[in-house]
Parts: structure tokens; sequence; C-alpha cells
DNA sequence: TTGAAAGCGCTAACAC
DNA sequence: GTGTTAGCGCTTTCAA
């Protein structure tokens, strides 16, 4: 039942090996014999069965998308992105999401399942650790991050310093002296993970401002509104002058609002805040924030890996801009 | 380099089909030369390679999940779940997102693309076409639909009709009587679609109200918040004495508030709102909703397409509960 | 430009 | 319980 290569090459009068260079779209194959091969596939409504392929080719027309989380706003939105590129591209994506725990610590990923699985790599929103980096160059495969990754490979994401600068100069502008940052995970140690960059960005900031970034005004929030809120009522109850909040994401952000909720308190009046991302819910607490284009980003990355998959050399970093939505949060002092 | 089958035959001094069965759990193989293999199997880190497992075996150990989106809050939360599912269970997720249009048409989805490339197959949040169902079933694999999906298939879900009417039930309790309702896609033919069975309860519990369902009080926001805000726009204009309105998403209730602030409306005084989802960041809003566990429905829905793939029979039908989550933006008249 | 034939790395009859 | 062997359905040299 299943028409296989033999039969559209009997059907054709020629050899499977003139049939499979005329499908893959080989050039020493006369225009006549392609086209002729080609209408009678379409015919028999022949499709090469993709395991035979891939064990004979090496290549697999799939890539692994590698994410924490698929339910969080950048990283569907990323996935959502690089869907797009994949599949005006043919592309598969295998979905690898891991368990993550609350204290940061994954299972170490057993990148072996991926082996001769996959045709590339594309990492989304994923502090790898040293040692999966190197179990990934171990692929052999084009690998690309997204959000954040080892300085030495292709990268597709944001200036994270200069937008946690930016956000931070955005509070100082209104007058604020006394700002909290709420970042990630505080054991974090990848020197390039997001909240590590974010956390210097927010320490320039002050320091061009003549203020000391002090310990007592850092909070760990794990990016997910829980943590935000948690942080959140930390802060508040250390810092009693504290009058404004950088948190590491929007998500984040919405848990400083319900602790502001809870305790009867206001945003901007008792406590201004930005977050970053851009989370189109955003605007329904007129949260300010520096908002990121996640789709784009993971549209960009499975475009460059594609490109890399073909053989080409892609430039090693695009970094996207950030937009400053200024809503109600952040207000003058 | 890649370590075989045979390189591990040879270490330890057995053929290749006895590795083969050890490695693969197969009953017929001594329990000693089991433990060997498998220990020379590890030491040598060997993998088999998923194609020629798959070419030989016809098994792929991936599933396919079918998707309009993965970005909008139902159908990231499915695929988490079912990620979850089988992560357990060592399969991967082949993601196949499909171009959306605005009026609903997508483009036929090639499913064939999926052909001897999956060992099962879920539908998420995706309502299938006659033809695109056939299809489907073609490729004689199991097939979970969650959301929505032909009455003769396995189906995860929560019961639409009875969810409606009880959202309507709610508002008519408050003593609503001009009820609007924000659908779906307004050429929805297909009976199962959630959207055509949410209609249906909510015309049921006006009509046990003693209340005829109008159409001047039904409105398509096709799923999402623009969607919802036309619609919104439209219901305020179109009926003066609107007090009240059922969506069938939180994005599109959200959509609904957004008309309510830009003219100076505010949602419970001047308009009540009730959606259904129970997405997280409807309380930033206090959003009353029925809440649907996303999550659990993709957990278990990939937990019976393991089964089925496993060979077993499983239930028709799981339907989830539904839970009333009573905020701000339904009131009594 | 095309065909013949040797694999790709594994599984599954079948035989022992 | 284990080995032999014939494929699974393609791609890709190598020859012609």
């Amino acid at each position: 039942m299943p028409v296989g290569i033999d039969d559209v090459a009997r059907a054709a009068g020629v050899s499977t090996a003139t049939v499979s260079r005329a499908l893959s779209g080989r050039p020493d194959v006369s225009a006549s014999t392609r086209q002729r091969v080609q209408a009678i596939a379409v015919e028999l409504g022949y499709a090469p069965t993709p395991s035979a392929v891939s064990l004979a080719s090496g290549r697999t027309r799939t890539i692994a998308l590698l994410t924490p989380w698929v339910s969080r706003w950048f990283h569907s939105n990323v996935i959502e992105g690089a869907c797009r590129s994949l599949r005006a591209a043919g592309f598969g994506a295998l979905l690898n999401s891991f368990e993550v725990h609350e204290d940061a610590t994954r299972p170490p990923v057993n990148l072996e399942v991926l082996r001769r699985r996959v045709d590339g790599v594309l990492v989304a929103g994923m502090t790898m650790s040293p040692a999966e980096v190197a179990m990934l160059e171990s692929l052999r495969v084009p690998l690309v991050y997204v959000g954040s990754g080892p300085p030495d490979q292709v990268l597709v994401h944001i200036d994270d310093v200069a937008t946690a600068r930016r956000a931070t100069e955005h509070l100082l502008a209104l007058g604020h002296t006394r700002i909290g940052h709420i970042s990630g995970y505080p054991t974090e140690p990848t020197p390039w993970a997001s909240e590590v960059e974010r956390a210097t960005g927010y320490a320039e900031a002050l320091r061009a401002a003549g203020l000391e970034p002090e310990p007592e005004l850092m909070a760990y929030g794990r990016f997910a509104r829980p943590g935000g809120r948690a942080s959140a009522a930390e802060l508040l109850d250390r810092v009693p002058d504290l009058t404004a909040v950088v948190a590491d994401s929007d998500e984040m952000a919405f848990g400083v609002l319900d602790v502001l909720r809870e305790r009867g308190l206001r945003a901007p009046d008792d406590l201004s805040v930005i977050g970053i991302d851009g989370h189109p819910l955003g605007d329904l607490v007129g949260l300010t924030t520096l908002a990121q284009d996640a789709i784009g980003l993971g549209e960009t990355a499975a475009r460059l890996l594609l490109e890399m998959i073909g053989g080409a050399t892609v430039e090693r970093q695009v970094v996207f801009p950030t937009t400053l939505l200024a809503r109600d949060t952040a207000c003058a002092r």
C-alpha cells in the first residue's frame, strides 16, 4: 500500500537513483526526466520515508528546540517564531522541555537523546551549564542560542546589560534613588545568564548616578510571578525607603503588583515598578516595561540555524532592540 | 567514532541480535547476558540511531503535536502538560503548528509530513475539517484530541456546553437578562467545535430562564483579544440595553475590558463580564471566569496516547471539571 | 545523464 | 537463550 521509491522508478521507467536525484533537486538530472519523475511521484502520492532518508543521508530535516518551559511568555513566543521559520523551510521541531526545580537546578539534561536525531539545536531562554554546552557541541550540529548563551556561540538576543541599565535610568530620571532589583536565580554562576547581565546593567546605571548598588536592594524572583511577589515583599520589608523597583521580567513585575494590592499600596504612588519583556497583558495593569520581540527572536534564530545547516556561515550575534513602554506603574518621586 | 550495536556485540562477545534484545528489554535473554550487555553499552556510551531503529522496527518513539498556535494560553499549557507525560516516557514531540488566518481558514494542513514519522498524534485545541480528520486517520496511528474533536474519537476536554451554560447562568442569577455572547469564528461549521458547543450552552441557559437567544446578542472574537475588543464594541453599539457578556475565552474577555476602558465604562458597573479559561493573569483585572486545567488536559491526553501506542484500549472521553472563579467583573444588575 | 549496487544501523524471523 | 540473515527504504559512490 505505501508507495516507495521503486514504485515511482518503475512507473517512470528509470532507476531509483534517478528518482532520488530528481526529487531531491540535485543538478545532474535532465529537465525532462525530472519533470516526468516529479509528475509521477505526485500522481502516486509518493513521499519518502523520513527514517530511511535519515539513515541513508544522515540528514533529518528536524531541529531540536531546547527550552525549560513552554507556557511562559518568552519561551512560547520564541517557539512560535521558530516554528514559523521552520515551517517555511519544511523542517520539523522536536520539542525538548525540561523539569526545572524551584532552586533552578534541573536534572542535568541528557542530550544524548538528540544524537543523530536532529540537524541542529535551538536553545531557547535556557542557561546551560558548561558541561551541557560541551555535550551540545559534541553533537557536531549547528547550534543557536536565543536569549542568552556563551559569547563565542551564535546568539540571538537583546542587550541585557543595556536594557536593564535603561530600565534603571528611567527610574533614576524620575528622581528615584532607592531602587530595588528583582533578578532571576540567586545562585546563577554563569556569567552570560541574562539575569547576571541585567544585574550588571542595573549596577552600572546606579553607579553612573553616583549611587552604590547595595545587596539589600537585590532580590530573586526566579522569573515567575510568585517569585516576584515574594521578592517584593522581602524588599518592602527590608528597605523602608524603597521607592522603585526594576523587575527582570514582566511576570515578576505582576507579582510585585500583587504585593502592593495585598498591602493596600499602589503603583506608582507608593512604589514605581518597571519590568522587562513587553508581556501583552502588561497594559491591563498599566505596567511600564522594556519590550522585546520574542517572536522575532525565535524566527531569526531558526532562520540562522537553517542557514547554518545549509552550510552557510552566519553572523555570531544578532542583537534585537528593546522599546520602552512608559505606562502607569512608574512615575516621578 | 560513533559506537554502533556491533561494537557492543563484539565487546560483549554476543551477536547484535542479542544486544538488541537485551537493550530493548525483551524477555528472551538470560539475566546475566542482559546485565553484561547493558554494562558494556553504558561503558561504551552506546545509543541506538533513531532512524535505524525506526526504519527497522516501524516505531519512532515520537508523537506529533498539532496546534494552531503555541503562544496562546490554552495551547501552550496543553503542550507543557503533554511534554511532561512524554518526557517521563522517553518520547519526543514533533511540534506542528499552522498558520491560521484571521478568517479561520488555514491552508489545508498537509499531514503527509507525519506519515511514518510519528507513533501517534495529539491534536491540541484545533478544529479539524472532516477531510483533515480522514487524513489523520489514514495515518493509522493512535489519535487523541484535546479541547474538541469528533465524538467517536478519544477526546480529553471540558464539557463545553455545560461550561457555557454555567457561565450564562451565573449572569442570569445576578439578574441580567440582556446577555451577549462572544464566540470564536462566525463560520465554524464543525458541530463539535468548542465555540459551537458553547453557543449551545449559552442558548440553553437563556431558554431555561425563559429568554430567547437573539442573533444581535452574538459576536465573534476569534478567541483573541483584538477580536474580543471588536466584538464588545459591536455589541455595545448594537444592543443599548446590554448589561452582561459571556466571552468564550479569557483573552477575548480582556478585549472586552479594553473597550470599556476606552469608553470610560467599567466592569461590572456598566457591563458584567465573565470569561472561560482561568488565565493566570485574569486576577490582575479581577476577571470572573470558569477555569479549566489546560496543563492537566495535555498531560492526560499524552498519557492516553502513550497507552494507546502501547496497545491499550482507553476510555473514549475524559471530561475535566471547570471551576467558577467569581471575582470582580460580574455583579448583580 | 543514468544505472547498479553497496551500504546507512538496526530489528525480527527463523533456525539452532 | 542465542546466532544468522534478510530486510527496512532510501542515498550515494562508482561505472558506464
